[in-house]
DNA sequence: GCTTATGATTCAGG
DNA sequence: CCTGAATCATAAGC
């Protein structure tokens, strides 16, 4: 009742439809004096406002009788908008510092993320289409595209739910805003309803269906979650390389150990043959990535303990000498008895040619200890120039390195960082020739 | 269960 | 964007 009298008072202040009401009408009373015309018509007013305060304390009969008897009153048009007037004042000031709603940050996070997984946005196929397509277009690449596309599957199903319930709730929200419109409009024939409070009925509604909305995005987007840490995230749940894949990567790796770094193609190469060798058994493809990341991982923790990855070193450089050791060796024969300076006999086969991971690798086949079986490399002829060359110019260094001796490969210099193309072996094409077979793998 | 190996990720620097 | 370095997290070996 406190709404009331307020308005009451209010009203006492109020031009009333070109009259003008004398204030200090504090709730007149019901019966007053009749006087002059204006003090009829306050009378007048001050009598309909009594009605309407105690409409509430009469039957429903009774008051639907009054209800009647003050809509069909003369006055009622002009009180109306008057009432309305005060509502606006009253009302529409509280509430107008609540309306004010800037976009809500966290609800532009979700829309960005489901943006970014593809779930809100523009549709691209849609239904399995989509997953088709994702699994063609990561099939391509090599990629773990099983994994792909079925987190792409069940991604478009994620959005699916969400566009319908979406939808949905659109279409609710459509609904009760025209049914809430239509009542609100039906009651503003009797109830002091303007037209502007509809609009801002309305606007409560769809904020209202909004934060709704955003309850859908936020789980959508847990859902979304979910899935990636169970699909994509999975990546890093890791399972080793095959024994093949790594005994490749690592026969690169050594016989370039001047340079580690494959280029993009013989990245691919590598990642390729990786591939195949695996696909024959059950493992998953490797991809270029990985190949990065398996060269990145081996450099620094190569350089990191050169000492404990000696015997793999020496290991791979046997191995992948073999052919150009076969290939060469009798060629070489001469060349390599008049080296002086090769302390690197012994089955052990420690080294410490200060040269390139190339030379090591051609001198290591010279040694033509752990041998065994092995193809012979096409370009035999060009293999022994190389090692020819290669070995004469050994001839020029001297291992300062003790005779237990850690293998120094020239490549890494006195920082621990590989140095670039600093032996005329290292990365250009002559000398890549006797210590890889690889080096036309990666071509 | 602890240690080591290893693939992946993150971050800074060039 | 690539790399090195540090770090994380898991697999594997004991």
């Amino acid at each position: 009742m406190d709404e009331q009298s307020r308005i009451m008072q209010t009203l006492g202040g109020v031009s009333l439809a070109g009259h003008s009401v004398q204030g200090g009408m504090s709730l007149p009373p019901p019966h007053g004096h009749e006087g002059t015309d204006g003090d009829g018509r306050k009378q007048d007013i001050g009598d309909i406002l009594h009605q309407i305060m105690t409409i509430t304390d009469q039957s429903l009969d009774e008051a639907q009788a009054k209800k009647h008897g003050l809509n069909c009153h003369r006055m009622k048009p002009a009180l109306f908008s008057v009432l309305c007037e005060i509502k606006e004042k009253t009302g529409l000031s509280i509430r107008g510092a609540q309306e004010e709603d800037p976009p809500d940050p966290q609800l532009m996070r979700l829309d960005n993320m489901l943006l970014a997984e593809g779930v809100s946005g523009p549709e691209k196929g849609g239904g399995s289409a989509a997953a088709a397509a994702a699994a063609a277009a990561s099939g391509g690449t090599a990629d773990n595209s099983i994994e792909h596309s079925d987190y792409r599957a069940k991604l478009t199903q994620i959005r699916q739910i969400y566009h319908t319930e979406l939808e949905k709730y659109e279409q609710a929200c459509n609904e009760f805003t025209t049914h809430v419109m239509n009542l609100l409009r039906e009651q503003s024939r009797t109830r002091p309803i303007s037209p502007k409070e509809i609009e801002r009925m309305v606007g409560i509604i769809h904020r209202k269906f909004s934060s709704i909305q955003m309850q859908l995005k936020q789980s959508t987007c847990e859902a979304v979650m979910i899935l990636r840490s169970r699909f994509l995230d999975a990546r890093r749940k890791r399972r080793n390389f095959s024994k093949q894949a790594t005994e490749i990567l690592n026969e690169y790796f050594y016989s370039h150990l001047s340079n580690p770094y494959p280029s993009e193609e013989a990245k691919e190469e590598l990642a390729k043959k990786c591939s195949i060798t695996v696909s024959q058994g059950l493992g998953s493809t490797i991809t270029v990535s990985q190949v990065s990341n398996w060269f990145g991982n081996k450099r620094i923790r190569y350089k990191k303990n050169i000492g404990k990855f000696q015997e793999e070193a020496n290991l791979y450089a046997a191995k992948t000498a073999v052919t150009a050791a076969h290939a060469a060796a009798a060629a070489v024969q001469n060349s390599q008895t008049n080296s002086p300076t090769t302390p690197n006999s012994g089955s052990s086969g420690s080294f410490n040619l200060p040269n390139s991971g190339d030379m090591f690798m051609s001198m290591q086949s010279l040694n033509g200890d752990s041998y065994q079986g092995a193809q012979v490399g096409a370009n035999v002829q060009s293999q022994v120039d190389t090692l020819r060359h290669v070995i004469s110019q050994t001839a020029g260094y001297s291992d300062g390195l003790g005779g237990n001796s850690l293998y120094s490969p020239h490549g890494l210099n006195a920082n621990g960082g590989w140095q670039d193309a600093t032996t005329p072996s290292s990365v250009t094409s002559p000398t890549e020739g006797p210590g890889s077979v690889h080096s036309d793998t990666s071509n």
